[in-house]
DNA sequence: GTCTATAGAGGGATAGAC
DNA sequence: GTCTATCCCTCTATAGAC
């Protein structure tokens, strides 16, 4: 009862959580770019007020780095995922494709993921970063038979980094890329597998 | 006589081309990115007022586009100048180095010229674009033995923008790409190698 | 925890004098 | 063609009332 009453005095009640507020952020990001991303209208479409959002977030630097750590584990869940197959080139092929779903389906939050924001060191650092690396060198071993094949592992993300990124700003034209990216998936994964069996 | 009198008499000589202030804006994008080059930061590298630029460029954007066509002219001149090799596949070999190079030497251009800016349709639309493309596309035809291979070149340059992105984002980390660019950029000369003599 | 209100910086662009 | 002066907009972030 007390606590009922109490309820109704509250002059301004609670409507915000960190995970609300990244929730709406996320959505923000992926339709309309960084630029939308801007505490006015993060507030707006909260129902809120802007200054309200600082007692969530110290800053709009510390939110995006909050929303990169979110867009790291889920892009790592979406490969690991995928990598359930049942051969390791299988595997490296569902990876590649997954990638490049994630690329696509959310560009915005893929870019925040792959850009370095300040004072942030350079390299993956994020523990999801980590894994998710660890797990492509993982099947690219299984597939070259060395257990820590940085070459291929690079050649592969760099290939899907260029693609996830062509296609996303749309530079592939109308046409698209055509049979491009089978082709250069298949030259480098050719290539570990002749690494295996020379 | 009279003109030299006149001379005098001028109360605002010109101080700005087009040329100067392009000029000027390149070092502004190479040395601290898009943001810093503002209008004003502009202005007052070149020794003049904020509203003098609008003489010569009816906005920002349309500078930034010209600045677009000048990095696409350059890159083009590079990557021509090093597709003089003796065989095809050095010719490629030479033409990911000097892409490599300019993209590594001068990121924020590079960025430019591979961001798609506002009410610019996709894919490289200039002139400039079109014979880099063009001249990819015939390297990658004398080593491959299809003159128009469009598969090839896309997986080629995919790789390309890859390497490039991933470099100059800092996201291979301290230790570099180590030899994952050549083992990637080998595969795919491989396999066009293979197209011409299977 | 949200509110009102505002500081303080920065940006693009324009009007009219000279 | 450049000048002075300004408009109007955006943004991040903070102070203090409730």
């Amino acid at each position: 009862m007390a606590s009922r009453r109490t309820l109704f005095t509250v002059p301004y009640p609670a409507k915000l959580t960190p995970a609300t507020i990244l929730r709406e952020a996320q959505t923000l990001l992926d339709h309309g770019g960084p630029d939308a991303l801007a505490m006015r209208p993060l507030a707006d479409a909260l129902g809120v007020r802007p200054g309200s959002l600082y007692r969530h977030f110290d800053s709009r630097a510390a939110l995006l780095n909050q929303l990169a750590e979110h867009a790291a584990d889920a892009l790592r869940d979406d490969v690991t995922a995928a990598a359930h197959a049942q051969t390791p080139r299988a595997a490296l092929d569902a990876i590649a494709r997954a990638y490049l779903h994630f690329a696509h389906t959310r560009p915005h939050t893929y870019d925040l993921l792959m850009t370095p924001r300040p004072e942030q060191p350079p390299g993956i650092k994020t523990t999801a970063g980590k894994h998710l690396w660890n797990a492509l060198l993982a099947h690219v071993g299984a597939l070259s038979g060395n257990p820590d094949d940085t070459g291929h592992a690079v050649a592969y993300w760099t290939f899907l980094h260029g693609a996830a990124s062509l296609q996303r700003s749309g530079l592939y034209g109308a046409s698209g890329p055509q049979d491009g990216l089978d082709i250069g998936l298949n030259a480098i994964l050719d290539r570990m597998e002749r690494a295996a069996h020379p």
